[in-house]
DNA sequence: TATACACTGTCGGGTATACGACAGTGTAAG
DNA sequence: CTTACACTGTCGTATACCCGACAGTGTATA
């Protein structure tokens, strides 16, 4: 348990709570291991805890009608996540496999209202963490809708790159670990169509496509150049 | 100011405040009158209050890199928004724009920050409120990802039905107001398409195009029908 | 080293949908 | 009634994208 602490407390949305509080926090975490392959929780489900990435990298993903499944999001260490059914007592959104061996750190449900009921100054923090959400799926809309499909691919990367590399400072080159067909899942597209997306942009020497990896040399300049225009 | 009030406490997030905090609320509120097409917020721009439609119809809107606008949200009368700024202190997330005249009240964000220090038992009320917009910001995502487009517009017409008619028994008919052209921005298609698509619902029995409107017969048919499958 | 397997790169045909064009229809104002 | 205008209904064409197919390449395991 002491050995993730640092990890969850990489968060910028933990690292900005008191000390008090992260250890009120602490005090009610519990481990728990999972194997590459398990299902954390299901959309559907009710919400029984609130949940820390502490190793391992965890796919958020939706069904459509179809049956075709969209990755909504990638976890790695340091994310929070799974307060929301905590708030309104609601079923869980998405669901939630463990790409790799994972372990997480829980706040089950009982012991998180008893400790917003102790430490009522955590509302201030926890609506900060729902504007996250809320902006963060607004920006996921932006990216989805109405734009053509390099657009969009170019936002997720640029959504990848931060969302990764926040510690790192941005005009490094960053390296991201996942597989063509994965982006593809993540803006409902085909692999190929995403390497063909990718080849382009490597031609205007914005990415360097490598097995199972995806380099972005310059960020800066791939968001200068896409984000706009 | 006193025969707004019953519209705006229709609203289902705002009538489960206990009567004191629903009067805190009013006294702090001010109202403001707004033209057709008058803007009442811009993208980017900080916020300066939290709202409730009284009477007239906004239209909410995020415009892409192509300058294609896409209709995000219709507010009607009883409608809440624009507390995501009020907490994070960051700028507005949408345009914002009056489809009819309009009346609003609004609650300055000073007024609003005093509320809340004075009464932080509103916390819980809102945090409910920002799980809401998560909750219809994913749901919205699911219904413009991956989808057919004739699967995302019945999604759509079924947002719009329960949004507006939540007072009505869901088995009656309802009637919508809105063009092809609005209904197409929103599922970021053309009127045309839209118009097709209609059309075979309409030979399906499950909707009736109109000049300017749109009627749904049984909208659980509909939902039985589409939503699944 | 050999074998299996996952991932990448590329081609070509099929399909959904955008978009221009134009005629028809409801609605409002003089 | 006439005129203006917004909205609807329906073509045909162009195109972006999906998807099957298959060869090539990196990585892991025995």
């Amino acid at each position: 348990m002491e050995k993730f602490k640092p990890v969850l407390a990489s968060s910028t949305w933990f690292s900005a709570l008191p000390p008090y509080l992260q250890k009120a926090m602490f005090d009610k975490m519990r481990l728990k291991h999972l194997k590459a392959g398990q299902q954390l929780h299901a959309k559907g489900e009710d919400g029984v805890g609130f949940y820390g990435v502490c190793e391992g990298r965890l796919r958020v993903v939706t069904v459509g009608v179809d049956g075709r499944e969209m990755l909504f999001a990638l976890l790695g260490p340091g994310t929070w996540f799974g307060e929301i059914s905590m708030f309104d007592d609601l079923p869980r959104t998405h669901d939630n496999f463990c790409e790799t061996n994972c372990t997480v750190a829980i706040i089950q449900k009982n012991a998180f209202k008893a400790l917003l009921e102790q430490y009522p100054e955590l509302y201030p923090h926890f609506t900060r963490l729902l504007c996250t959400r809320v902006r963060s799926a607004f920006q996921f809309i932006d990216s989805s809708a109405g734009l053509s499909l390099k657009h969009q691919l170019v936002k997720r990367l640029l959504m990848l790159t931060t969302s990764y590399g926040q510690h790192l400072p941005k005009h490094n080159a960053i390296t991201l670990t996942l597989s063509q067909e994965s982006l593809a899942q993540m803006i409902n597209s085909s692999r190929q169509t995403v390497n063909q997306l990718l080849g382009e942009l490597q031609q205007e020497g914005l990415v360097k496509r490598h097995y199972g990896k995806i380099t972005i040399p310059e960020p800066d300049t791939l968001f200068s150049r896409y984000q706009f225009i």
